[in-house]
DNA sequence: TGTACATCAGTGAACGCGCGTTCACTGATGTAC
DNA sequence: TGTACATCAGTGAACGCGCGTTCACTGATGTAC
């Protein structure tokens, strides 16, 4: 009768029972749902366990306060996104490839990640803001995809002719994540620029990156 | 006894003394301070006529509710912008400047407004996401800079060696207002890439957007 | 295998707070004659 | 120039709604003997 472990859910009281972990993934499902459709200052507790079929109280029996649910949130995302770098940015799986390759797969990747889960990225970009714990756990997953994916072009240095490689291999991966939070959390400079498709929208920022990296582009 | 003509603020009951005037300057002024400190949702009407030392009436009989307030500060802002692109992109005014002068200025311009209106601005973003007037207001004041911007570069293509000149021109302002947003409105990104100063951050992000357009710097 | 008891889990009505909005009233300004 | 009246402007206590949170209670599960 092991409880599945819950890594770095300290906020959440840790359930006993089989039952209650069950009530709890419920909540954080419906909960995360909600709040990828209205915000989370717009998902009261009522609604959410109404949706979850559970109770307020049983919320409150794992739940400190309204705020230990966006945090149990903010990190079962962070935990997989964290994951999902591991798995996907090893330097096996890319043993050819060459930046331009890299990064137009990584940059599609994201782009296909912000538009499954805008709502709740969003949430957590507003709440960001306020809350220094938030932030910081943010940070840490910020940092780790901005270490991974800059060990992977680091090797590829050589295809790099920017005066300062590493410098330019962070603050390009800080202009994508920009421009990935602007258009797709926001939906802001679109009319005013171009309106594209998701795919177009990753090509082209992907020029952007290559461009600022000093990388000419192949076509293979 | 002429009332200064507000434009563009329908949402507004309008004044029919000066006194009316001058309370209703007052509450928006005070409004637009607190709102920048703490957002919309957390500046309680009672709060910003107390900082205009006006009252909770006075300030219903010129807004039909709090939405209504949002909305006026942000048409005020959106004129302030749009006046201010009038004066500063004339083509007399950049008689000899190359890409790389025009963008250094512009972009070092837009890094001082987002730090003064950081949290006007991300008020204005937040509330976008939902609010479809909203959202037309500011697409309005993007695409009126947007063009001002990509006129002005236009006189220099020759400049630019990206395959579509206009297209980039107009990709690389939407990166440059994302970088702006994401850094200076939520404070992202930051300690993942590198921490720095407003003029670097500024100069950093033109290299990206010079390099995107394909102009070879000139260090004048 | 059965019974008693402790603990865990869940329920939802009730409470209370904050805040947007209303409204009865007072004061100020402008106008008609 | 003065008075009466209408309209504009402002005041702040009171109302009501939504929502986070509590709590007294019921039900389920596990354990001891």
């Amino acid at each position: 009768m092991v409880i599945k472990e819950e890594p770095d859910l300290h906020w959440v009281r840790p359930p006993q029972q089989l039952r209650s972990q069950a009530t709890l993934d419920r909540i954080l499902d419906a909960a995360e749902r909600l709040v990828a459709e209205k915000g989370f200052e717009d998902s009261p507790v009522s609604e959410i366990v109404r949706r979850a079929e559970s109770s307020v109280g049983a919320f409150y029996a794992r739940f400190e306060d309204k705020q230990a649910l966006l945090h149990a949130l903010s990190a079962r995302f962070v935990e997989q996104a964290m994951a999902t770098a591991d798995m996907a940015l090893t330097r096996e799986r890319w043993e050819d490839a060459s930046v331009s390759n890299v990064l137009q797969e990584v940059v599609r990747f994201l782009v296909s990640i912000y538009r499954e889960k805008a709502g709740l990225i969003r949430a957590f970009v507003i709440q960001n803001h306020s809350d220094l714990d938030f932030r910081e756990r943010q940070d840490r997953m910020y940092v780790y995809v901005h270490s991974r994916v800059t060990e992977l072009l680091l090797e590829r240095v050589d295809e790099i002719h920017a005066p300062d490689p590493e410098r330019a291999i962070r603050f390009g991966l800080m202009i994508v994540f920009s421009a990935l939070e602007s258009v797709m959390l926001f939906g802001e400079h679109q009319s005013g620029a171009l309106v594209l498709s998701d795919d177009d929208f990753a090509t082209e920022i992907t020029r952007v990156y290559l461009a600022y990296l000093g990388v000419t582009e192949t076509n293979d």
